[in-house]
DNA sequence: AAGCTGTCCAACCGCCTTACC
DNA sequence: AGGTAAGGCGGTTGGACAGCT
């Protein structure tokens, strides 16, 4: 038995969160910045407990967060990371902007699992469901042929994803070709996707490398600029040089009245303290997400990085900076290619060099 | 129109880790 | 060193909603 959930205390509300407590946290948040949690709903007058209010903070009410629908190059990169990381919904969201792991983790269970098993793909291991790896034993020649075929494309022939449909012979030429480093990267896990007879050249983290930051380009060139909230009709009271109403019908799933604050206010770092007057709030700037660290993120995945204290060299990423003609084969990503990361990269040291 | 069913997703639960005393 | 509180995370639940009969 654990310890009793601290919304057991009496008194203290529970379920779904009213357009009212949304403003109170909201406005104490802003004003005050996160602090203690266990401290807010007496300071801002919530019937909550801690814990309730900072995933209510945290899933809904953060400024920076990015709502609708999930675009093709998230879902690509989520299921490339969650090839590598798992259930790490947490790990997972971070390179993810304006996505929280809760939304991430019910658009994997409720949508991504099932596209991937119309593919025939297992979604926790990320390869073939058996009965297509069955399938693809009967039609194998001989187990020779295919250490043979493995050896010489060591990722296509485990990859999870790799079809004609997703992958076009140019891009697997343009993997084939990729030139060779070497990078002290812990090699931890390579049941999917690695060559059975030890073929784990670095070149593998560099297709990685290049295959998923356009990926992750294109995710952080498609958010939104605007600056949203949805589901706090009382909000629409407060008054903003540049609010508008806005059809999110093309992105948004949102069932409730949405409101958009457009550049302006996003473009001034600030928040608002509810009357139309913006004041720099270190903590929503600085803390809970920084537009300007996106790229420390990307560079933290890609680019120069170390690993226990040992520096890599330097990654040429000049596949993405000269080859942008091929952006739009960022469909045809190799997500398996992660799979040369290390299996729980939480426990690796990553010195990232920003 | 009413009832049923499936889907989505916000929120909770319980466990683990960390910080502090 | 041990106890406690708080934060963080992943798994799960249940209500709202949409679609179908």
């Amino acid at each position: 038995m654990g310890r009793p959930s601290c919304c057991l205390k009496p008194k203290l509300r529970k379920g779904l969160w009213s357009p009212e407590e949304d403003q109170k946290l909201f406005n104490h948040i802003t004003t005050f910045g996160v602090g203690c949690w266990s401290s807010v709903p007496k300071q801002a007058g919530l019937q909550r407990c801690g814990k309730s209010c900072r995933l209510r903070w945290l899933n809904y009410l953060r400024p920076d967060l990015k709502r609708g629908m999930f675009s093709k190059q998230e879902e690509d990169l989520i299921i490339r990371l969650h090839e590598v990381l798992g259930n790490r919904w947490a790990q997972i969201a971070t390179q993810l902007p304006g996505r929280t792991d809760n939304e991430i983790k019910n658009f994997w269970n409720s949508s991504l699992k099932k596209k991937l098993k119309q593919q025939g793909i297992d979604p926790n291991t990320h390869k073939p469901l058996l009965s297509e790896i069955d399938e693809d034993k009967k039609n194998c020649t001989s187990a020779k042929e295919n250490i043979l075929q493995s050896s010489q494309q060591p990722f296509f022939n485990n990859s999870s994803y790799f079809n004609a449909e997703i992958h076009e012979s140019s891009s697997k030429e343009h993997f084939l070709t990729k030139p060779v480093f070497d990078i002290p990267f812990p090699l931890c896990e390579f049941q999917a996707g690695f060559d059975p007879i030890g073929n784990t050249n670095s070149s593998h983290l560099l297709e990685c490398h290049q295959n998923l930051r356009p990926a992750l380009d294109q995710t952080h060139l498609e958010i939104n600029q605007d600056f949203q909230f949805t589901s706090m009709p009382n909000l629409s009271s407060w008054h903003y040089e540049d609010v508008k109403e806005t059809d999110f019908s093309d992105n948004s799933t949102s069932r409730s009245s949405t409101l958009s604050f457009n550049n302006g206010i996003k473009d001034s770092s600030s928040t608002t303290n509810g009357h139309g007057e913006f004041g720099t709030n270190n903590m929503v700037e600085n803390e809970v997400f920084s537009w300007n660290n996106d790229e420390t993120k990307l560079e933290s995945l890609f680019g120069s990085f170390q690993v226990n204290g040992v520096k890599s060299e330097e990654v040429n990423v000049s596949y993405w900076e000269e080859d942008q003609p091929n952006r739009q084969n960022v469909e045809n990503h190799n997500s398996f290619l992660l799979t040369t990361l290390s299996e729980d990269l939480t426990d690796t040291s990553f010195d990232f060099l920003i």
